[in-house]
DNA sequence: CATCTGGGTGAAAATTATTCTCAACTCGGG
DNA sequence: CCCGAGTTGAGAATAATTTTCACCCAGATG
């Protein structure tokens, strides 16, 4: 749970109240620094108290501020080996070279698919895989760009055997959450956790006794609460990236670990169904000239 | 100061004293272990004392002991970091553990982005986004996966309002190729570039004038051989990560260079288009709780 | 052999860091 | 206007860390 400390502190601080906000600025403004500071010294820097900075800890699941201390130098150490730029990431405007800007959005996303690894949970997507496979049914909601993500998972699922919908029509999406029940599986995808139609398609496939799971970058929102497994996936807005398409290819990351895992278990039906579709496909492809 | 305090310890704790050296093989026993422990925790599983454990800090030249635990938990962060940058290209299998198999994967897609971008020519793409502020239509084509990025895509640039499709049904993308003309511009999107469906469609977009793109993984390819122009995609199968699998992150990265040198060059255009497409979905979103 | 000196050690006292408690304040809803 | 929920930090309580010093042991010296 300490893993991607960083990451779920830099996308969830912006939301929290005006104290703990600061804790949260404070020590994103300098990382290392903050893992060297006694919890009085970070206090006096973000001006609040120690008592609001052990709050702080508890809100990112630390049981005080030796955790979070820990965490942040393990992550220090990580970024430092990686090659990251620790600060706030440059803001492509419209005047930068795109050669540059090439190079800004390739490191962004390359260290947002390791954020995201970092900070997941391998037992949670273990979890996740394990009802998959024993599931009758696995539903996968998401809106707009999250739906696209839904509809390409359910399609690699359904490729390996797994009965997998996902629809883009919310009253369709809605009907099938009704028919779910116990030993079924739905996934939820929304950025910030906040979308009606998927909070309202989760709650229902709930209600029915479907496994309930949540991928979202903000592991305080009305998505996370009302499920009972959680996938964080770290992202960042920008000036050409809001909402869901902060978080696409940490989307897709995390829903690729929960394949790979389903297919670990399902191995021989796995490479089965590889053979057979590729050879039914094969006739959609032209000759290699 | 701090840096190399593991390989220090490890190289000097044999010469030491009885119970410092006790504390020092507790240490590289599990070092992650040690850094998450209090003094009064190592000095029990070292059976030593605290006021040991604080010598020991004093000898490597830590002030105390806070200061050890962060160097160590900086530099477990280093290693495990290393560790996955060295993982690269190791193939998954079905009794991988699956915490060894998200590093793998997240070193993986992050690789392919990096390469991907080194790869692109910034020139190809300001030129594609020239045409497509320019078009009067824009077409997606892609099939499966690739059709998935395309629908993505194409909502991204509607967003815009870049008069953009991209269809599920390859009857109705032939059909809307077949009305493009001079001044429009057609994608195609294809791993391999060699899906019958995007070839066909975008063979009919160059045969009514639009300019034709690629985005494949081969530059050899009929896709890329039809193509006006071509961006080329980094992508690695693996065990469970076939055909357009292997290229989603890096097609979706290549689009996004496309939708921001667009959104450079319609600044304007795009930030009141922002401003109108997310007040109109905020009742879409739950309020805050 | 006896004595002295220096280094190592940990128990206990002292100090500092961290956590907990609760009163005060603010804001929003009825 | 009142009430309830949430936030905050001062101060008390607790835990962690550091310092002190008495004791022990080994080696050197007379």
């Amino acid at each position: 749970m300490a893993a991607g400390a960083l990451g779920r502190i830099q996308t969830e601080t912006p939301a929290l109240p005006e104290a703990l906000r600061r804790v949260g600025e404070a020590i994103l403004a300098d990382p290392a620094e903050a893992a060297r500071s006694t919890i009085i010294t970070l206090a006096e820097r973000s001006g609040s108290s120690p008592a609001t900075v052990t709050r702080f800890c508890r809100v990112f699941g630390f049981a005080g501020y030796a955790g979070l201390r820990v965490a942040l130098a393990t992550e220090t150490g990580r970024a430092a080996q990686a090659n990251w730029d620790m600060g706030v990431g440059h803001e492509i405007g419209p005047t930068d070279p795109l050669d540059a800007a090439i190079g800004v959005m390739a490191a962004a996303d390359s260290r947002l698919i390791q954020e995201t690894a970092a900070q997941l949970d391998a037992g949670t997507v273990a979890k996740v895989a394990e009802a998959i496979v024993e599931a009758r049914r696995v539903l996968i909601f998401g809106v707009s760009t999250s739906g696209a993500v839904a509809g390409m998972m359910g399609g690699r699922l359904r490729r390996i055997r797994v009965p997998c919908w996902s629809h883009a029509d919310a009253h369709e999406a809605l009907a099938d959450a009704a028919l779910l029940g116990e030993g079924d599986v739905a996934i939820g995808i929304s950025h910030q956790g906040r979308t009606r139609e998927v909070l309202e398609s989760l709650g229902e496939a709930g209600d029915r006794g479907a496994l309930t799971v949540a991928v979202t970058s903000f592991a305080r929102s009305p998505l996370a609460e009302l499920s009972e497994l959680v996938l964080t996936t770290a992202s960042r807005e920008t000036t050409f990236r809001l909402g869901g398409l902060a978080a696409v290819h940490s989307q897709l990351f995390v829903l690729d670990t929960v394949y790979v895992a389903v297919a670990q278990r399902t191995y021989e039906q796995t490479n089965e169904a590889f053979e057979l579709t590729i050879r039914a496909l094969e006739s959609h492809r032209v000759e290699r000239n």
